[in-house]
DNA sequence: CCTACCGATCGGTAGG
DNA sequence: CCTACCGATCGGTAGG
């Protein structure tokens, strides 16, 4: 009973991948079988249907998401500036896996009534709190007036899903062809660094009213590139 | 021979909607062959594969931008603030019809390689463009100089299309629930617009050195909501 | 976890 | 544009 070599695990994580890249419905249960080597009636042994499964790959995302946003947000409406950490902590959510970001859109595009339930059950609580935060910043004029608080989270969400879903693709537009060797076959690695550090430009410089300062004046060096270096 | 219903037209156009809500695996010819009212084997004489047709479909989609690009591009690099007319213009692209964001999304993410071809040769060529006229822009100080230029139009690109591919569902998320009255099951109609002109002022914003005056200095009633009132 | 097998549906063809 | 039909594969079950 206790020895089960976590075949359970290992389906799950061969179902993860391959409904990422190929989708749903682009993906057989056997092929699934085969890729953790067993047959496809001992997957259904594991996973009674191919609904079962797919709702068990989406609960593992979503739930890992649920249980640190809490964190972050707490973190992002705590200090005056946080929130660019907070772009920044779901930008390396989704980059450290980016079937995340993939299963995701598939989702919302798929299944687009199911999504919107989830959404309104886990986001739209803490959209709330980000949108209170965010009209208190306008209040105090360090974040543009004719902001719409809601949609500009909603924006910068499905922005970063969006990017790092397609970066893939989107990304080889960026730099001269290759990116210079890292263009391997299946890679489902980090999405183009330049591109998402510029997104992180675009969504800062859509908020903060001072943030212009910094380039509109004098021309600094590069006083802001390692300020966000590590994170 | 010249009366054919336009049999054709409609199978392409059935087509393009089911593969774009649906997904290509999620879409079977027998469907489409009954929502145009035909037999299978009849939808296969006009297009001799399920391949073809999708081919098809994305060709109508593709062509139909491909022709419209350079007339926007033009226009857009030949005036000062013509950048906003530009992205409005992507915007309108997309907004006229959803599934044009729905199959560029789905595309994208089930036939990267295809799709990363196609990009390379229809659109960087203008990426260059575009980039060039950026540049020049941040030599005379009224574009970000901290912006990378190949970057932010990538972003902004598949920052419209996502959003728009994914209006339906996150949408839902602004505004305190159903938008008032426009919620209906299968409506493929228009995104919800206090988002998409919030996708706009990000776009600018990010863009624009000087835009910041407008609502960091004095407080103008609306001086710009009507700049863009029709397009 | 497997062998054996199910009905249904898939994309596609023959032949008219 | 249809009838009739194909092999292959689909998700899933029986029964061990």
């Amino acid at each position: 009973m206790a020895r089960n070599r976590d075949i359970r695990s290992e389906i799950l994580e061969a179902a993860t991948e391959m409904f990422a890249a190929r989708g749903f419905d682009g993906t057989s249960l056997q092929s699934i079988a085969d890729a953790v080597d067993i047959t496809k009636p001992s997957l259904l042994y594991h996973y009674s249907s191919k609904e079962k499964l797919r709702e068990e790959v989406l609960e593992a995302v979503f739930s890992h998401w649920n249980s640190v946003l809490p964190q972050i947000l707490q973190a992002a409406t705590s200090g005056d500036r946080r929130f660019e950490a907070l772009t920044e902590e779901i930008i390396s959510f989704f980059s450290q896996d980016v079937d995340r970001a993939r299963l995701l859109m598939r989702e919302t595009m798929d299944r687009p009534n199911e999504m919107r339930e989830w959404l309104d059950e886990y986001l739209r609580p803490w959209m709330s709190i980000l949108a209170d935060y965010i009209e208190k910043g306008q209040e105090e004029g360090v974040i543009y007036r004719d902001l719409v608080p809601e949609s500009y989270i909603v924006n910068v969400l499905h922005f970063v899903v969006g990017a790092i879903a397609t970066s893939e693709v989107f990304g080889s537009l960026v730099g001269s062809g290759a990116p210079g060797g890292v263009e391997a076959e299946g890679d489902r690695e980090g999405p183009n660094s330049a591109q998402i550090e510029e997104l992180v430009r675009i969504a800062r410089t859509a908020l903060f009213v001072d943030d212009v300062e910094r380039s509109d004046l004098e021309y600094r060096p590069d006083s802001e590139a390692e300020a966000r270096a590590d994170s």
